[in-house]
DNA sequence: CGTGACATTGACTAGTATCAACCAAAGTGG
DNA sequence: CCACTTTGGTTGATACTAGTCAATGTCACG
């Protein structure tokens, strides 16, 4: 709201020039300033948030975070997207959820309860988990915030938990592009998409498949389907353009 | 700086002996006080919140809360058990939890995202959000209780995700017994519970096909099965013994 | 131009849903 | 008190969706 202002006139006492310049390198203009915790400070406290974070850059494919480790760190995703998923011993694995700039990784109990794995070059905050709760003491405003993405991942997951048990291979698969085009903010909450709307798609089918809990032939046969019956095309395989969006809600809830 | 204190107190000068009596009649003997959210506060605090509180009182079956509606109320179980379920038009339903003494319900934005049910006779106590927001604010201690709880919902809503996209019937059934015997605190959280332990099962088959994404006759069907190669007994509907919990750990992560 | 990774399509199979019969326990009413 | 109904659960036969296995296609890259 009125954090747009550069930093430079408001000090913290100590570490201000190793702070200030990771603050202006990396948070200020960071690609996440105004996405999910960090939105929630102001820029000063921001640069003491700073001090206490490591900056790092993961290449595409690297795991940086597996089921049953202990959990040392959480972090804050700065670019780039994080597949976070469960997987039992024989290989086979659901893809949870997927976490952009501004999202939250690895903030439950004493082990990490998932895995986190980089989908592209991504940047990230680390901070230690000790790090974490002084920081929540310390900015009170960050604790609200932390609930309210809390509660979204509830709502997610609650949604899915319902494409999951419920849904046909071709309801996933419409459901999905729908809230994909939300979460790429091509339209508001809750609204549908406007006709011939175009959608990244960054996932491999494979990504696809472990998140809809399907295979990567159903995957594909259900796409191939809908752009048979003229409701998608698939000018490539990392962009889908949706044709007729009522369409496909109609079909991901199942009405008529 | 941040919004700390900027919702005006509510503490009423004259309800206090109200209150006062409320809290002693219904919160301090309560089957919940020393679960979830009222754990977190101290008696004298409590007292306040049990102003804050209606408490109601449900018949098996009633619909108290439903997705869609405007969000007016947040709850918190008391005693009894409350499901959480969406639904699609057609009348697919997906049970995505179960809350029990302790357990909050309906935090989640301006909109009921999900709907609750009480299964047996359930005791509540409701408050208005705007309670919840003047509660949040003048017991940070409660802010971070919630968070808590949050984040073990999210925990859960994982573990489901991977069952209802990745597990066999078999599988599903002997995961849900082994995480309902910790739930009912027969084991420590991890930990399998001894041969022989005996399960209460308030829920109807209905309840838990619904649950693990199947149809009452695959759960009818699996849990015969694992009666017939002994890993469980059913003395009657509404109990289970689990005679071999590791065999029963075995499937439900497809060990060997 | 060949190679390898990823995607699509086809043929067949398996696991779960569906449809239907049967069963047991718990009311309900004459 | 006992037939009748209702409700919820189990078991069986069959159908169908999605999985598996395999061949083919496409594209990026050396």
């Amino acid at each position: 709201m009125s954090n747009f202002g550069r930093i430079a006139s408001l000090r913290p006492p100590v570490a201000i020039n190793l702070a200030e310049r990771s603050a202006a390198s990396s948070c200020g203009d960071c690609g996440a300033r105004h996405h999910g915790m960090c939105d929630a400070l102001s820029d000063e406290e921001l640069i003491f948030l700073s001090g206490a974070a490591q900056h790092l850059s993961l290449p595409a494919g690297k795991l940086f975070m597996e089921e049953g480790e202990p959990a040392q760190y959480f972090y804050n995703v700065n670019s780039g997207t994080v597949r976070l998923f469960k997987a039992l011993p024989d290989g086979r694995r659901q893809i949870t959820g997927f976490a952009g700039p501004g999202h939250f990784i690895g903030l439950a109990g004493e082990m990490n309860m998932i895995s986190a794995e980089a989908m592209e070059p991504v940047r990230l905050c680390r901070f230690s988990r000790a790090g974490l709760r002084s920081m929540l003491t310390e900015f009170p405003a960050l604790e609200r915030k932390l609930l309210d993405v809390a509660m979204h991942e509830i709502v997610l997951g609650q949604q899915q938990m319902l494409l999951l048990g419920r849904k046909t291979a071709l309801e996933r698969i419409s459901s999905f592009l729908l809230s994909w085009a939300q979460r790429q903010e091509i339209c508001g909450p809750g609204k549908l998409p406007r006709p011939h709307a175009r959608l990244s798609l960054p996932l491999s089918r494979t990504d696809l498949a472990d998140y809809l809990g399907l295979t990567i032939e159903t995957v594909s046969r259900s796409l191939s389907h809908l752009k048979k019956q003229g409701l998608i095309e698939i000018p490539s395989i990392h962009e889908i353009v949706l044709l007729r969006p009522q369409a496909l809600a109609d079909i991901a809830e199942a009405a008529g």
